[in-house]
DNA sequence: CATAGAAGTAAGTAATTACTTACAAATTTA
DNA sequence: TAAATTTGTAAGTAATTACTTACTTCTATG
């Protein structure tokens, strides 16, 4: 990985991600980068190869951010980690978070397959702890997640330190 | 509004809620709608112009989905009507709210001032009942509708009636 | 019925698009 | 160090883009 090419990622990253995939094209992105556009071409095919690219780097960012949580066996921890996950977030990945959000409307990435594994290991401890509707629990908290880091990732100011609490409380976790 | 007119709009609600509005070139509007895309221009000045008119259309269906609600008093039934929301829009809208969807997240429409009046009412009722951060609570039922609604514009597999009594129990209404 | 204005079209336009080609410089390998 | 490969660029390409122009057809009204 050469430094032109990380210049190329990172550009990509941020154009595609604050001003969408379509919007934005290869002569930009290899300007904000400060390379020849015919360098994005040599290193990743075409436009959709750079997409990948970065959507590549994303998989290892959504396995470790599952990964301790889908490793729990204790219910109640299973909650509280599900719950402290998006509060969990450093803001340095936001740019990259809301790409993900926008290719899931711009293009047809739908991400429920990625949010599947959250959704078995929730079912499982709302199912422990005797909870009546346990599927239904879970997909709440998936809906409850979607809806907050959307509102978070567009910029909406919250109290992330206040709400994550408020949601603790609420399960007693 | 003359036959042709409707449907320029209704080919470009389609395409622009499916493709997105970016990926949509006025031609292919043109050639959906059985018009000449000099017509596209005429009756609406620009392909701004034209997302512009179907938003419009979309402000009336916000106001006659909130009116509702926000005229009630009895907080109880706020908060029932509340939760019924998403629930109630029929099928045949979906399209409709699948471009206003995708529009926050392709365009900076934020839609943010869209869930004011009903947040300002929901925490109304919470204070009213007693809840301990009302505010909180409007915004978490706010958070469950996004992330519940844009999953079933997205096409997941929701069985909606069984989840809306799952809500309308939790919350005692 | 005459005529003005609105509705509609076909065939353009310049700019931008994703992508290629031909070639040079840097770096690795033998 | 010579050869091979990889990294990089400048200047293209054809296709598509949003939008215009010049013109014709419909439709309402005095």
């Amino acid at each position: 990985m050469t430094e032109k090419q990380e210049n190329i990622l990172n550009a990509a990253l941020e154009l595609f991600a604050n001003e969408g995939y379509n919007a934005t094209s290869t002569n930009k992105v290899a300007k904000a980068a400060g390379v020849s556009e015919g360098l994005i071409f040599r290193h990743f095919g075409n436009k959709e190869g750079l997409l990948a690219a970065l959507l590549k780097v994303g998989e290892d960012r959504f396995k470790s951010l599952y990964a301790d949580i889908v490793m729990e066996s204790d219910p109640e921890k299973i909650i509280r980690k599900a719950i402290l996950l998006p509060f969990q977030v450093p803001e340095s990945e936001y740019t990259f978070w809301k790409l993900q959000f926008k290719l899931k409307w711009e293009m047809e990435v739908d991400g429920k397959e990625k949010t599947e594994p959250l959704l078995r290991v929730l079912k499982y401890a709302f199912e422990k702890l005797g909870y009546a509707e346990p599927e239904k629990e879970a997909s709440l908290i998936v809906f409850i997640h979607e809806g907050m880091s959307g509102a978070i990732l567009k910029g909406v100011p919250i109290d992330k330190q206040a709400f994550q609490t408020f949601l603790l409380e609420k399960y007693n976790v």
